[in-house]
DNA sequence: TGCCTGTTTATAAACAAAGGA
DNA sequence: GCTCCTTTGTTTATAAACAGG
């Protein structure tokens, strides 16, 4: 009854399953598939339990392919990987298995047989020897009857192996990014309000159509900050330049919000750590920016979504407009007609921002799946096994040649220290948090080379929506502010905004758990994969929060 | 008119004066006092501007000498120096010099002379070449203004130099703390307030006394979080736990205050990343704890003072009355009786957690001062010269043999690379904020030894109302959140709570700069002292933040 | 189902500092 | 120089939505 239009209810939260690494999963027993589902060769569009499958829109030669749960993961490795290697160099060689929605856990087999699976030496036990007791206790009763959801039938979605962007065309109105036609009308009003709490604007006018605003958008405030300062090139804004795009780009808040919802951005820009003020050097600007470690990038464009395209590529041009259009930052008021409106709009819910209660899986991450490919094809590496603490590769057929020792020469990286007994000195411990590590740290083998340099083929600017982020996993954390503020995940790396796209800190993303199967390596690796806007219509890719690990044990 | 008891204004922010530490300065020109102001040696206890003394309530042989700005501080330091000297070493022969607010800045020489000044080879010229825009711009308008609250007469508080500690009775009732008589009243009005948030308690009974805590107590809820969990030896608490504690101590939730409370309660749980959440071994129990390197060690009994008297050393007692009355967690509601009430209490204001706009002064610690007496005094270190870019030491007379070498083998301690000439290569540069140095830490030579133990002479859970925050500066920060979250700051310091009274990071303290004289080294060092609570009467210790090293250009 | 615990967002507000009229 | 007002920034309080047990 107080006011309603408090918390927008954007973000929603489920607790992940449990996954019980090497509790339940034999160990290595090469057992044929189950459940042999065809995998849905990208012919069959309409097959209900089809794999869905497409382009990543900027990792070159790289496949998105969404599995329902029901399928066989075993068949479509095999299927994937005899086809990377038809398509060679040029064809898709990489695929990003997501785990789709449909299903349950337990529909999983238990157990999958690679082929000519080699002995990993880097492969240690690393199970969970200090949460065994929340994987006895809790494991086996609720938390894996897991992801409830009816399965969606998944309206398949057909991609041609042609690596070329997709562009089909927008659909469906739903929510109408119209902007008002009184771009002058807010200098009266405000010379009434001059508490900045007062109602003063067009409150009770327009009471439902999606013109002018009227319906509030979907999305926090620090989502739209960061909308708004990954819209100039430069990533840097100043406060009004924040409320003037706000207001241009949502035009609720320049007609119906109150004017408290400034206060609300100032508040926002004060309390959470990713936004960071700079000042000009006389001192006399203050620039707001996003701490580069934990900006997804989010841009407005992805947040618009088709109806039955999930292409992410196209909608880059809108972006392409935004920055053009904050790129002159004159005429603040009358700019509302050349905006990204474009009119057919709907707005994606942005996801969590991390997965609050993720599952404390190991992930391991292979570097060389994210150099571009000039350089991850002339010498398949083998070089992941020999990271410290990272990278856990399992080989689908022996191939490949020495590494070729990228970037990855920074510090030494102080040995694991992994190996050393537990011991469980305090009877308390840490409720999983990526703070300070401590027990949690010990328990974890993965000493990721925090400053190793990627080059990834992102465009600069360009917004994306499917990040990858390599080599840094979240240690064990319950909550994304723990993760932001955890030290020790943000070293000194030097905020080169050409490195940022998929910088380490995995803070402030939408985390999910993905497999990458090269076949120019022959290899299968666990990834992490940012879906904020995962340019997949989210009601297909629903993508599921498994891990990998549970169905491959040989990647732990 | 929307809801009266909002924000309870406790806390009070100045902008401290830019201290332009080698602009104004000229170097090293040994002339003479001015204005020779009787060092008060605390025989005239009635002199206006008489310098204060009182014992330091945790560190043996230690006075805190709060010096009005007019007085001389070479005179001061030739005083007492002579009279350590007398004492000898089971006398007074440390003095932590703190400045009163008597006086404004200008007041004070610009340049002083200390005896025999040694020729410190690491002093090295580190002012501030990326901040001196602002040293140059604002510094001498109306930044230099400083602190123009008027003289506090100051009474004066001549403390004896034997080192008893000091009991003298309470007086002045103000703040009554006086528990109210319903204690088991609670049940009923639960029964009908389930929404958590209903007007359900006796809102509008008792409008204006301070019995049945009617008047809410001037604390946050932050404060009082870590009152409740510092009472407890262990310093861990349930939430429910924390409701009681704050029940009990502070009537007014339990009698006024909207049953929202608790909801606040465990938002700022959640929200500050001093209070970390602690699992029992079996998952079962949830602990509330917090940061050790954010742990004021704040407890209740520091939060009641006396009309008189400012010796905190006694109020330790009633705090031991509250842990022992807390160790024994059953019958939560007839407690009140034996309650820390004292009925003759007025309740302290809490500083803020750190004062925001500190100065951007470099600040020097020499852990030799915070060793044991035992330790510090057989042989008296030169160590602190020797620190990477730690302590800067200004001897008085040359006297001490080599150094000890204590505790400090910890991690090599990476060269501090301060020497690159600085590139301001980006015109932009982070507001000031201890996170992540770059160009800030350039600034600062102080590469303090992180993980040096101390041994602290304090008790271990025993409050102590004056903190001595060794080897640990503030880079450079405008809040004290940036603070809080800065990395580097928390390394994987053992959480050994024994050594967290001096712990390094100084997030969430309520910081001053002083000096210490240590007549025993014939040394001057600056130091951090959090005055929280500083067992001194507010109104006249009023510790005006200066940086010393204005006055002392061998303090840099 | 309802309560308790925990996390996160929204909103209002107090206050400080700086700048302009 | 001053006051008054606005803007910007920081911090706290309060309500609420929601997840999970
Ligand atoms: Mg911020
Ligand atoms: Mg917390």
């Amino acid at each position: 009854m107080r006011r309603s239009p408090r918390r927008p209810l954007i973000l929603k939260r489920r607790k992940l399953p449990f996954v019980k690494s090497e509790t339940e999963v034999p160990h290595d027993e090469p057992d044929g598939p189950q459940r042999k589902v065809a995998p849905a060769a990208h012919d069959d569009p309409c097959l209900p339990d089809a794999i869905r499958i497409v382009d990543h829109p900027s990792m070159p030669d790289t496949q998105v392919v969404v599995i329902p749960k029901t399928a066989d993961l075993q068949t479509i490795i095999d299927t994937l990987s005899a086809k990377g290697k038809e398509c060679g160099p040029q064809g898709p060689n990489k695929f990003i298995l997501l785990s789709g929605g449909s299903g349950s856990l337990e529909d999983w087999p238990s157990s999958l047989s690679l082929p000519a699976l080699g002995e990993d030496s880097n492969i240690r036990a690393f199970g969970n020897p200090l949460t065994f007791n929340e994987a006895a206790e809790g494991g086996a009763r609720t938390d894996c009857s897991v992801e409830t959801t009816p399965p969606t039938t998944a309206t398949p979605l057909d991609k041609e192996l042609d690596c070329s962007l997709l562009d089909e065309s927008l659909t469906n109105i739903q929510w109408l990014g119209g902007m008002c036609s009184d771009g002058l009308g807010t200098d009266a009003e405000r010379k009434t309000a001059n508490k900045e709490n007062q109602e003063t604007c067009a409150q009770r006018l327009q009471p439902s159509q999606n013109l002018d605003g009227a319906q509030r958008p979907p999305y926090s405030y620090m989502a739209m900050i960061q909308f708004a300062i990954n819209s100039k090139p430069d990533r840097r804004m100043t406060l009004k330049e924040i409320y003037t795009w706000i207001e241009d780009h949502f035009p609720y808040f320049r007609n119906v919000a109150k004017p408290g919802w400034k206060n609300s951005i100032r508040h926002n820009l004060s309390l959470h750590d990713m936004f960071i003020r700079e000042t000009s050097q006389d001192g006399k600007i203050s620039f707001w920016t996003i701490r580069p470690e934990a900006n997804r990038c989010l841009t407005l464009d992805q947040v618009y979504k088709s109806e039955a395209d999930p292409a992410a590529s196209h909608s880059s041009q809108a972006a392409q407009v935004c920055e053009t259009q904050q790129v002159k930052p004159a005429v603040p008021l009358m700019k509302r007609t050349t905006a990204p409106i474009s009119s057919e709009r709907k707005m994606k819910p942005l996801l969590p921002r991390t997965d609050s209660y993720l599952v404390p899986v190991q992930l391991s991450l292979s570097p060389s799946l994210f150099l571009p490919l000039a350089a991850s094809q002339q010498n398949c590496s083998s070089s992941a096994a020999d990271f410290p603490g990272g990278a856990k590769r399992v080989r689908i057929a022996p191939k490949c040649a020495p590494p070729p020792v990228e970037e990855l020469k920074e510090e030494p990286l102080k040995p694991p220290t992994g190996d050393t007994p537990i011991t469980i000195s305090e009877p308390w411990r840490r409720t999983p948090s990526g703070r300070e590590s401590q027990d949690v740290l010990d328990f974890s083998p993965i000493r990721t080379p925090l400053g190793a340099a990627l080059t990834p083929q992102h465009q600069n600017h360009t917004p994306f929506s499917l990040n990858i982020t390599p080599f840094q996993e979240p240690p064990l954390f319950s909550s994304p502010r723990e993760l932001l503020t955890s030290p020790g995940m943000e070293r000194q790396r030097p905020c080169s905004r050409e490195l940022q796209v998929g910088g380490p800190p995995t803070a402030n993303r939408s985390i999910t758990e993905g497999l990458v199967l090269d076949t120019m390596n022959d290899s299968l690796s666990k990834i992490l994969v940012d879906i904020s806007f995962s340019g997949l219509e989210d009601e297909e890719l629903d993508v599921c929060n498994i891990s990998w690990s549970q169905l491959i044990p040989e990647l732990k």
